[in-house]
DNA sequence: CTAATTCTGATGTACGTAAATCAAAAATTT
DNA sequence: AAATTTTTGATTTACGTACATCAGAATTAG
């Protein structure tokens, strides 16, 4: 049988409420004694009954999930699937509230973030926009000692906890390798799609991007970044423009969302052209491209996958506890037409 | 507040000692009072406390892992990862056992399987070898009311309860589009390498592999299957005879374990020749082979999501509770150069 | 050495559920 | 209608931890 607080007691040659004490760090205890109980703890390899735990604090962990408003497939997945995790709350012990904000509007998320700070909170998720007020406040709730993890987007060189997301560097090199080596030596020009460059996991995967094209495929041609601010009307309208101006473009790479938009342009324009495409987020549209053949690939971070990661480590974080490293690495996901799932 | 027992009896108008002989189908109840009861629960919207209940029965988890013997790095990672599990069992209330037995031998399979029957366990995970036998020693325990969950290799027709390991179909069906595509409009070719005919997974690899192959790619021309038994040695040399026995070789494909044995016999003989190969299991080899170019690509699969995610479900089948189906599904991951973890 | 202060022990209640016991009530059979 | 059987209620203990209270012991200050 695991060890419990009575089997350090005895161990420890001490009374229950002495190892409460030491275990919830609460004071009255001398340092001889508490040394005593810790290496007690430490002999027969106590661990916490988290749940036993948690049962008696009758514990619940309200989260804030900060998100950004916006009319694409994405948003409208990563919405579904906080709101998927409401429903497990009773389970989870959780209670889940969505903030919205305005799409890139940083003086919204900061005003966003700065309403939580002194609010009972176990955490806060929130999809960053890289600016440095927006830092600093996120710098204010984590030293107001409240869980901060990022979501989709991350905030480098904040006190964030964690950032629950792909590695989009690596995302933006992988899409330039897939799109090169699909392209088979052809040269011509590229053209990318972004939704702005306010937001660093866009940066981040055109930078990826763009080292790779450079230093592996010099037979290709980057064209100026195109900005559809994931607005699939914006999109098409920019994507429309570039294929008719040009008969030179012979891979896009989307790097944003807002794809249907592109899709449709792609549909209009890029007919019998022969055009390589590798495009971020798997939603029905993309996955509808994907199988009829007007992409290629598309490069996918599994959304719910990154909610219940971001849960799992408020949680944790709230506890002390640590997580399991390994389990909350958000993979890239990369889908040709043959593993859609 | 979330509703307890207490409130389903209020609720119900009946005492508690009866809400519990519902809850837990404990006989001495009269079916209108029952369906009283349970008409309360669905009122109330009462969802019983995992964890308080657990504390109250003092369950624990007794699980098996049948693992095959296998001196490969997925193998060795996989072992690792249960290992790991195990150091998380205290948390986790499971109490992890590892069955070793020979692999590809199906009679010792049925033999380890048999040997569970009857004894007191939670849930039964094993890498399926496909047989007769083996369907029936599962289905056996099955009956016994026993949660088998089949890992990496699945076993069709079993009433196991789930699989927890990838598509492989789709991913073989992804390496022949990756290889393919790669090749860019060559004729030549190919070479695949698998473990043994007999385990699903790798029939399955090459069906998919082959499948589309013919359907997309004519120009390329697949060569009699390589049986290496997952064994470095014997994929070494399996590999090195076929490449100084051909000039017109120009892709490969390994679907099984033993890697570290075909990059040896690709440095050694194809260097040079702009092979294209593509392999199945991300291990420390495969891994350096891919970042110096031997290799093009890799699909794997995350043997600690298997492991976590066939001890979530046993766990769960035992409760007879239903798990988060997208949270179960193990992803293939195809890993370039670029976007290694 | 006494008084004040700081530690420590003993004990009880709570969290939400499981499980057991025994008595009482209701339904069924004779 | 009595005897029997089946249902139901009331109550208690337990799981492992948290937290509070109060008394007694040990330590420190005066």
């Amino acid at each position: 049988m695991r060890p419990t607080v009575y089997d350090i007691a005895a161990a420890a040659g001490v009374s229950l409420a002495t190892v409460d004490r030491v275990l919830n760090q609460r004071p009255g205890v001398r340092l001889v004694t508490r040394e005593k109980v810790e290496a007690a703890i430490r002999d027969i390899g106590y661990v916490r009954d988290v749940a036993a735990a948690n049962l008696a604090k009758g514990r619940v962990y309200p989260l804030v999930f900060i998100l950004p408003t916006g009319d694409n497939s994405f948003m409208h997945g990563l919405y579904a699937e906080v709101r998927q995790a409401m429903t497990r709350s009773a389970f989870e012990r959780t209670e889940i509230r969505i903030v919205e904000v305005p799409a890139f509007d940083a003086a919204a998320l900061v005003a966003a973030l700065d309403a939580l700070n002194g609010t009972d909170l176990a955490g806060v998720a929130l999809v960053a926009i890289d600016a440095p007020d927006v830092r600093a406040a996120v710098d204010r709730l984590v030293a107001a000692r409240l869980p901060v993890v990022t979501l989709v987007s991350d905030l480098t060189g904040s006190t964030r906890h964690h950032y629950a997301g792909v590695d989009n560097i690596a995302a933006g090199r992988t899409a330039a390798r897939l799109l090169g080596r699909f392209l088979g030596g052809r040269n011509g020009d590229i053209t990318v799609l972004a939704g702005s460059m306010l937001v660093r996991d866009h940066r981040e995967r055109l930078e990826g991007f763009a080292s790779v094209m450079a230093a592996e495929f010099p037979q290709l041609r980057l064209l100026p970044v195109l900005e559809g601010r994931d607005d699939p009307e914006i999109a098409n309208a920019l994507v429309s423009e570039a294929l008719s101006g040009s008969n030179s473009i012979i891979g896009i790479y989307s790097l944003g969302a807002g794809n249907r938009g592109l899709i449709r342009a792609l549909k209009a324009t890029g007919q019998g052209r022969g055009l390589t495409v590798v495009v971020h987020e798997l939603t029905e549209h993309t996955r509808a491209a994907l199988q009829d053949g007007t992409i290629d690939a598309v490069l996918n971070q599994d959304a719910g996958h990154e909610v219940r990661s971001a849960i799992r480590v408020m949680k944790a974080t709230a506890d002390g506890q640590d997580v399991i490293a390994g389990q909350e690495r958000i993979r890239l996901d990369i889908f040709l037409k043959d593993n859609l799932p």
